[in-house]
RNA sequence: GCGCCCAUAGCUCAGCUGGAUAGAGCAACGGACUUCUAAUCCGUAGGUCAGAGGUUCGAAUCCUCUUGGGCGUACCA
C-alpha cells in the first residue's frame, strides 16, 4: 500500500524537476521517500515528511516545498481522495474508498499468497540458529532462539528472500570429550565398577537413560573391553552426541522447526577446511605463533585483544573452527549470513567479524541477532535455572505443558534483544489474557460463521458479493488494517524483527472481535451478508497467513 | 577496570528505523450473554519515556555523562 504512495510522490518529484518547480540537489532524494502510516485519522491514511527533509537543502520553507510537491502529484480520483498539507510540512494522503475495497478482493484472490512478495534471486541468505551443543537437551532459552529463527526464516521467505536454514553442530572438542567420558563412567559403573564422576562432567538424567540404552548394545561391550582409553572416550562421545542430537531434532520437530541443513564442526576439521582457513590466515599475516600457540592478530580496535586459534597442545580452538565455518558459508555462495546467538555470546561477535575481515570478506555480511534470556514464571515466581547444576527446564517440558502454539507465540511477544518473562500459567490460560487464544479464536470464529451458515442452509458463497455495501466506519477500519499486512511483512523482514507479526495479529484480532460483536455477519439482508462474509473471510486469510509465519496453527474451531 | 545490551502506566510490553497530542494488554473500577462461540465486547482511570546535558525545524528514538539491572571480558564452547 505504501508503494502506491511512494510511486505517486516519485512521479511528482520527477514532474516538479521537469517543470522547474523544484531544483533538486541530489538525485537520490527519490530513494528518500518514506511513507508512514498516520497515527491519527485526521491526518489521512499515509503521510510523507519529504518536504521537511528537502526544506534545508533547498533553502525554502517546508510548507512551500510541500505545496510544490503536492501540486505535481498526478491526479487520480480512483486512487487518492484527498491530499493535505499539514503541520510543519507533512503531506497527508487519504486514499479512495475503492482502493480499500480492492484490498479485500486481492486477499480473497491471493489466499495464502496474500502478503508475500515475489521471489527475488539474490542475495542468498544463510540463517543459522539454535546450534546448541549436543551435550544435553534443549532448554527454554534455545526454544526462544528456535522460535525466532524459524519464524524469521518463514518471514524472509514471505518477503521474497532466498534463505536457507542451518544448524551448526559442535560435535568435537573438549566438551565432546567430557561428554564421552561421562558416558564411559556410567557404562563402567553399570557393569560393576564404582567410579566417581569427575567434576564438570555431564550428570543429567538424560545421560543415565543414554547409558542404559547404550549398555544394551553389542557396541558397549566392545568399548568396555577397549584398552585404549582415549578411543573408548571417543566412541562413547560419538554415541552420546548422536543420541542427544537425535533428541534435539525430535524436540525441534515437535516445535515445528526443521532445517535445510546441518553442518558438523567435525566435518570442517576432517575436510581440512579448518586447516585451510588457518593457512590462509597465516599467508595473509593474520595468524602468528607465540608461546607455542597460534594467535589471531586483531587489527586496531576490532576486538579487545588477540585470540588463540591453535592451542599449545596443537588443538584448534572453537574460534578457529568458527572462522572456518563462516568462511565456508561465504564460499558456499551466501551473500548474507544471519546468526542467532544467545546474548551471552555477544562478546564473540567482534572476533568472528574480525576473522571475516582478515580473510578478505566484508564483515557487514554477517548479522548477529542476540536473543536474551528467558525467565520462566510460575505462580508469579521466577523458576530458577542454572546450567551448571543441571537444574534447567527443558524446552520439551515447556512444550508438554503449554503446547507448541502457545510457546511459539509467547517467544515472539517481545523483541528478541530484551529479556522475556515466560508466564507458564498465562500460556495455558484459555481467555483473552492469553494472546495466542485471542488470535486463534478470531480465526475460529470466522470459520464457524461459514460452518454454521452452511448448516443452516444459508447461502455463504462470496464470489458475487458487492463490497460497496460495506459502509460502516469499523468496516473500513478493518480493511485498512488488513491492507497493512504486506507492509508489516516487508518491514519486519527488513528489520529482522519477527515479533512485529505477533503484535499485528493481536491488533487485527482486536478489530475483528469488536466488529463481530457489534455487527451480525449472517445478516438478514442478502447483499450485506455477502459483503460481510467476504470481508471476514479476508480477515481469516490474513490471520491464517500471519499465524503460518509464526508457525502457530489456525484452528477451524476451538 | 573495560566492552556489549537494556531502562516507557502499579505489572508485562509496543512505539513502524528522527515526526504531528507517547499506545496496547493485564491488574483496578463500572457496564453488556433469548443472537454467527461471553475463549468475546464497551467504558473509566493510570506517564517528568531512569536522570542531566547536547545535536535540529522536531528526540522515547541519535551523541556524551550519571544512576540502576543483565551479560561478557579463557590456550571453554
Amino acid at each position: 500500500m505504501k508503494e502506491i504512495i511512494s510511486d505517486l510522490v516519485r512521479q511528482a518529484l520527477k514532474n516538479a524537476c521537469a517543470n522547474g518547480d523544484l531544483d533538486l540537489p541530489y538525485s537520490d532524494w527519490f530513494n528518500k521517500i518514506e511513507v508512514t502510516k498516520t497515527k491519527d485519522p485526521r491526518f489521512g491514511d499515509y503521510a510523507i515528511n519529504l518536504a521537511l527533509l528537502l526544506a534545508g537543502p533547498l533553502k525554502q520553507k517546508p510548507r512551500a516545498v510541500a505545496e510544490k510537491i503536492a501540486a505535481n502529484i498526478p491526479k487520480d480520483d480512483n486512487l487518492v481522495e484527498k491530499i493535505d498539507i499539514a503541520g510543519p510540512g507533512f503531506i497527508n494522503f487519504s486514499l479512495a474508498k475503492s482502493v480499500w475495497l480492492q484490498v479485500v478482493d486481492q486477499i480473497i484472490e491471493q489466499k495464502e499468497r496474500y502478503g508475500t512478495a515475489s521471489a527475488k534471486e539474490s542475495p542468498k541468505i544463510l540463517l543459522e540458529f539454535v546450534s546448541a551443543n549436543p551435550t544435553g537437551p534443549l532448554h527454554v532459552g534455545h526454544g526462544r532462539g528456535a522460535a525466532v529463527g524459524d519464524t524469521l526464516a518463514k518471514l524472509l521467505k514471505a518477503a521474497g528472500h532466498n534463505v536457507e536454514t542451518e544448524y551448526y553442530v559442535n560435535d568435537t572438542g573438549n566438551q565432546m570429550k567430557i561428554l564421552g567420558r561421562s558416558l564411559l563412567v556410567r557404562l563402567r559403573n553399570a557393569n560393576g565398577a564404582s567410579i566417581e564422576m569427575p567434576e564438570n562432567h555431564y550428570v543429567g538424567d538424560y545421560m543415565i537413560e543414554i547409558a542404559e540404552r547404550f549398555s544394551q548394545t553389542p557396541e558397549a561391550a566392545r568399548i568396555l573391553s577397549l584398552q585404549d582409553e582415549s578411543q573408548a572416550v571417543e566412541e562413547c562421545s560419538r554415541y552420546a552426541c548422536d543420541q542427544i542430537l537425535r533428541g534435539i531434532q525430535e524436540d525441534l520437530g515437535f516445535f515445528g522447526v526443521t532445517y535445510d541443513n546441518y553442518c558438523s564442526e567435525r566435518s570442517l576439521h576432517e575436510s581440512g577446511a579448518v586447516e585451510a582457513t588457518l593457512n590462509e590466515l597465516r599467508q595473509r599475516g593474520k595468524a602468528q605463533e607465540k608461546d607455542g600457540a597460534l594467535w589471531f592478530a586483531m587489527d586496531g580496535d576490532q576486538d579487545e585483544k588477540d585470540r588463540v586459534l591453535v592451542r599449545a597442545t596443537g588443538e584448534p580452538t572453537y574460534f578457529a573452527a568458527d572462522a572456518a565455518y563462516h568462511w565456508d558459508k561465504i564460499q558456499r555462495g551466501f551473500d548474507v549470513l544471519i546468526d542467532i546467538w544467545g546474548s551471552d555470546h555477544h562478546g564473540y561477535v567482534p572476533r568472528v567479524k574480525a576473522s571475516m575481515a582478515a580473510l578478505g570478506a566484508d564483515p557487514a555480511m554477517l548479522k548477529v541477532l542476540l536473543v536474551q534470556f528467558v525467565n520462566l514464571i510460575r505462580a508469579g515466581q521466577k523458576i530458577s535455572m542454572s546450567t551448571r547444576s543441571g537444574e534447567f527446564v527443558t524446552l520439551r517440558e515447556v512444550l508438554d505443558e503449554v503446547g507448541s502454539d502457545a510457546a511459539r507465540f509467547f517467544f515472539l511477544t517481545k523483541r528478541s534483544d530484551s529479556h522475556l518473562d515466560f508466564d507458564l500459567d498465562l500460556a495455558k490460560k484459555q481467555s483473552k489474557d492469553n494472546p495466542v487464544y485471542y488470535v486463534q479464536y478470531a480465526h475460529a470464529r470466522v470459520s464457524s460463521i461459514f460452518r454454521i451458515g452452511a448448516e443452516r442452509n444459508i447461502d455463504v458463497r462470496i464470489d458475487d458479493a458487492d463490497l460497496s455495501l460495506l459502509t460502516l466506519p469499523e468496516e473500513t477500519e478493518l480493511i485498512k488494517r488488513l491492507a497493512d499486512y504486506p507492509d508489516v511483512i516487508l518491514e519486519s523482514a527488513d528489520a529482522l524483527e519477527p515479533h512485529r507479526i505477533t503484535f499485528y495479529l493481536i491488533e487485527l484480532a482486536e478489530k475483528f472481535h469488536s466488529y463481530y460483536h457489534d455487527n451480525r455477519i449472517l445478516s438478514e439482508e442478502e447483499g450485506i451478508k455477502k459483503a460481510r462474509l467476504r470481508l471476514v473471510e479476508a480477515v481469516r486469510l490474513a490471520i491464517a497467513n500471519g499465524l503460518g509465519i509464526l508457525g502457530v496453527s489456525a484452528p477451524e474451531r476451538m
